[in-house]
DNA sequence: TATCCACCTTACCCTAAGGGCAAAGTCAAT
DNA sequence: ATTGACTTTGCCCTTAGGGTAAGGTGGATA
């Protein structure tokens, strides 16, 4: 049996830790002693906890690490197999975000030594006043959770694209989200995916046309919410008031677009004049 | 002037985090009412606002935003391209690191398929106790910081090669590095970088030879605890006690090894039989 | 003018994975 | 018996805010 010291020196990991791990139950000592509370570890529990730091260097944390020693044996190879890809999964999701950035910043470097400060983007969104017609729209509506926005909006306009080819219908104009929920929420988002199509069908309906802030938007979608922050300026400052949920048509299909400015994004707040007090 | 709450609404950021950054001292509103306490924005400071947080997107701390807000305006663009460029750096090696995490998984994962548990390369690590001898070392003694091993071997060895070539020593094996403190500390570990020669000059010092548990490792460095484990392991079984500092002598140059497997390590450990108490 | 509801304030506790420190108890060697 | 190394628990700290409660305000309405 090895003291708690002994044992942290041999795997290499601080007592402090191991004493953590004791706590939340990831690895129990192998004995404590009653009378004074001494933790003793057998060396067979060494391999255990340099499985632990192997899962720790992939990025589980430790929850997940838990859950994973819970496995039984003989399903531990399959279920290790799946949550290990699926990491790599998410692993690879955090390389595109990051290579993302990479090149946002190294467009921001370019600009300033160019001279243009990095905010200066926004002295540029126009806003315009704008009469829409009302549309009749094919809609599903959802809650989306603030970081698959990219899968949701993949999945479920493929979706109403699906019916309207199925059920034979007529498209009016490019697809559009309506955003309901009244703030940004980061735990879930009240998103309508619609179409414009001509047919009343089931699961369609009226998007009331009427006054609108309206902003087009060339670029990439990472500066959208400076342009609901500038409409929303834009609607204050001007006396007006939201009246609707503000929607987004996307007027370029951004799988077709070859270089972020090539995007096409218009931005619809629906307002009306607010009545002085 | 807008409320703490319109203010949210424009740029899309919760109360919450405005009133955090209030306490902070990074975004404090324009005026603050000092009858109730109720903070109160200009929309001027709507474009800072965007501006902390397409920093945060670029995952720089409050702290470092606060740094970069508080510069002045003539040195602003030199100052912000520097930290850029460094961010996008930091950014590089995460990439790195994860992209090499997820080979490790996918190793894991084909080993996995074939029914060979992750850990049980353990169950293959050999120690063999051997006699060394005494070596005369170029030395350079450095405190490393956890993270930039890698850049550290690389800096430290070229200047001792560069040493040895514009000194013409005579170069009796190849690189080493001996592990002076005694547990691994995150914050920085006590390493000597070195090289067996022949000529004794400044700067040089003799290894001591003697008794040694010795581990031989084939494939890539994250393996290396591991070993280290297995080798204490071993000596606190068969009674040995650690006398020096452990070092590993790098048989291969990991710069000419295309595949981790070539890649060959000897990790040494000196010790002496424990005396029975 | 009274009321109501939406909005604002501070204050306290919570997150993940431990690090740092202090006071007190314990072990083993001298 | 003493000493120094080791161990225990307990408390506070870290990031960037989220959640909730209790209480104070503001503007619109009846």
């Amino acid at each position: 049996m090895l003291s708690i010291g002994e044992f942290s020196k041999i795997c290499g990991v601080s007592t402090k830790t191991l004493r953590y791990y004791d706590e939340i139950g990831l690895l129990n000592p192998d004995e404590i002693i009653p009378e004074n509370g001494y933790r003793y570890y057998s060396i067979s529990q060494l391999k255990k906890m340099l499985f632990i730091n192997r899962l720790k260097s992939y990025h589980f944390t430790l929850e997940e690490i838990k859950a994973i020693l819970a496995l039984e044996e003989d399903q531990l190879e399959e279920k290790l197999c799946s949550v290990l890809h699926r990491k790599i999964r998410d692993i690879q999701e955090k390389l595109n975000a990051f290579e993302y950035t990479q090149q946002q910043m190294s467009n921001d470097i370019s600009n300033l030594v160019k001279g243009i400060p990095i905010m200066s983007y926004l002295d540029h969104i126009e806003v315009q006043l704008v009469e829409t017609k009302p549309m009749n729209i094919l809609y599903m509506r959802q809650m989306i959770s603030g970081d698959d926005y990219a899968l949701g909006y993949g999945k479920y306009f493929s979706r109403l694209y699906e019916r309207i080819a199925t059920e034979q219908l007529t498209l009016l104009g490019t697809p559009m989200t309506i955003y309901h929920s009244p703030e940004y929420n980061p735990t879930g988002n009240d998103i309508e995916f619609a179409i414009n199509i001509e047919e009343i069908v089931k699961e369609t309906r009226v998007l009331p046309g009427g006054l609108c802030a309206k902003s087009v938007v060339h670029g990439s979608y990472s500066d959208l919410t400076s342009v609901y922050a500038k409409l929303r300026e834009w609607v204050e400052n001007e006396g007006y008031t939201l009246v609707n949920s503000p929607y987004e048509v996307y007027v370029t299909d951004p799988n077709q677009a070859i270089i972020p400015e090539d995007i096409v994004t218009e931005v619809y707040f629906p307002v009306k004049k607010r009545c002085k007090t």
